[in-house]
DNA sequence: AATGAATGAGCATTCATTCAT
DNA sequence: GATGAATGAATGCTCATTCAT
């Protein structure tokens, strides 16, 4: 699932490096990208040496847990798209944003840390490699929408792409139901703006604005 | 413009106080919420101890500074509504979002402080204050928009605000013409998410991933 | 003394900079360039933020000590020439080594610390006009030394130079009666090697082997 | 080579030996005591488990590579007494000095590292037991140089030792024309100042201060 | 025996906050 | 009131040493 490439590990530094990688998603997740150091390594149960023996400083780990997330995501696309029958190509689209946490990963990682690190991350070839296949998937599902005339013409995979990465990005930190249902109303919205024709109906109830005060 | 109890400065304390409070704002839209004091107060001018003397800690001033933030929003809705002529209401709500840098730095630093941070900002009795009367505006208006016919019956104020705000949010740190652009069309697909009927060609050509990329 | 620049700070701020000063040279001294900052700090009294507030890292402090024993070393030699009457150079050449002890902080922080470290106290451009202006004033005593019969024509003032900051460095780290004596006696030899003709009894007994080992 | 006792190794593990051994005495040279084992043990080509195994810490393996090289200078001076002719022990005084970046390295391995390990090194049992028969050589030399009336009377070999010593010292880590010359000609000069009568001309021209910049 | 993974103590450095001038 | 100096807690990171494979 990962994307690194080191020459291969013993099997206990793998597990190691497995750990330390899910368990930064969720520190960075609950936290932000700054989380000291030492607390992921307590979480993940290692000494920090253990830590910095695998991602040589912070922003390696970031790029790590990014990649991670990315290409867990293009995953996911891709098979939606894979199981795409003719004709089918919108609802691909609306799966291959099933799992938002993902994303909403990616976009904080990305767009919250340091501008350094954002760049880093954005410089780093595997990210790039995994953005351009992910780019391309989801081009060939946009232009099939649009051919089945699903979708609107006059949008682009760049346009689908900003839309649903902010989608993703309102989900609160802290899984909570209303949070999860103005999720999948503002999901259905966008939608609804992106579809080329029809209407369909939003799920629950009108959100009132306290009902977004729960953090 | 500040909505602070402060029991009045002197003039050049006053100015101070500005000072301090619109440097913070750029300051943390520039480099997130982890500027260090010291920067802003060179950047305002002043010294440290003069910072500290009129924001007891970091979170005074952020609190301060989105409070600032809010209110300023607000008042531009307000505006937005008042000047609503019957049969309006949706060119009130749109024009409500046509600052929307204000509203993405609020976001940013109520969301992207740490938990801590935004409990307080969350807490603060002005601030609870604003957002209560922007909830009423808001509310206005969409009731208004619905009953004219323009905004689709089964959504609420707080579906239209986190729409919004998601919209603002993905406004880039760098103000870049591919990020305004990308702002323009995400904002017009969501509101055709929400309109009644019509449909609206959207500004400028169909984005590619690839314009996304810049940054 | 010292030859920074600095602005002017404040009677406290400048007690404290020369406090860090001449505590730090004595325990880079004592310890050599990797003495652990925060003793350095609590040797002097203060906390380790004055001391990086003075000097940004260790490198800078370590700079300031370097130019601040070099600013003596010229001074030194500078009032030697200067009392020097006619005939007298060699005289003077004696006493600029006179006491060495600034000399083998010299050396030996520029010498043994990091590469990275040696360089740049070597780019420094304070650093760099004091020994311009050391190499001077001992060009001047050498040829004046020449001329008067007392040095042996075939020697520059890099010899010179090279050879009392060996003999300097002797100079073990303990002050203790046996290294004072080998010093001097060291000393001697190598004047006399310098001299152009006659032969002056050596101080002390000879030593053996053994009284070096006392470290 | 060396002179340790170790109760005789499987011959791969003697080879081990050896290539630490020699590889970090120059990993001490060039980069200092402070070179991190495990980049010694990388540039022996083996893993840091196998360095430990040999040299139970850091003290242990500068104490043996000090012992190797002043096992390796008392031969050299050994041997040079041995072939001195009656009425050549100047020569061979000079020529127990003809390679002196042994020296240099014991010299600053032993007075450059921390004050402990210093004392380690000069409490170790064989470590004094080489100094012990170098000095009796040493000795011999120069009773001998003093009896055939070419070294000068007032002096013992301690002070030899002494300025040998420094003169070695003085050796840049870089090798470099310069440097080489600086040495060459400061050896001359010491070696006038114990010679009993004549007096030699130096080699090369007259260094300037410039001349030292370099490095 | 060799390897290299894991550990954690140690040190450099930063920055929020307090306080003397 | 303003200033900027001093403080020290917090955190990143390195590296000697130990130990499982």
């Amino acid at each position: 699932m990962t994307a690194g490439a080191q020459p291969r590990l013993r099997a206990d530094a793998r597990r190691n490096r497995d750990r330390i990688l899910v368990t930064a998603a969720a520190a960075f997740a609950d936290d932000g990208p700054d989380v000291p150091m030492e607390e992921i390594a307590r979480l993940a149960g290692v000494g920090v040496g253990t830590l910095y023996r695998r991602f040589p400083d912070r922003e390696a780990l970031l790029v790590a847990v990014v990649q991670d997330s990315m290409a867990r995501a293009l995953g996911r696309t891709r098979a939606a798209a894979a199981e795409a029958t003719p004709g089918q190509a919108w609802d691909a689209l609306v799966r291959s944003l099933s799992s938002p946490r993902e994303l909403r990963l990616m976009m904080s990682l990305t767009s919250l840390a340091s501008p350094t690190t954002a760049a880093a991350v954005h410089a780093d070839p595997t990210t790039r490699r995994i953005r351009q296949e992910y780019a391309e998937v989801l081009d060939g599902l946009v232009r099939a929408a649009q051919a089945e005339g699903t979708l609107r013409p006059d949008v682009g995979a760049g346009d689908v792409a900003h839309l649903l990465s902010l989608v993703a990005y309102g989900l609160r930190r802290t899984p909570d139901a209303t949070a999860e249902i103005a999720f999948e109303r503002a999901r259905a919205i966008v939608l609804d703006g992106l579809r080329a024709r029809p209407r369909t109906p939003l799920p629950g109830r009108p959100l009132t604005t306290t009902d977004l005060e729960a953090e």
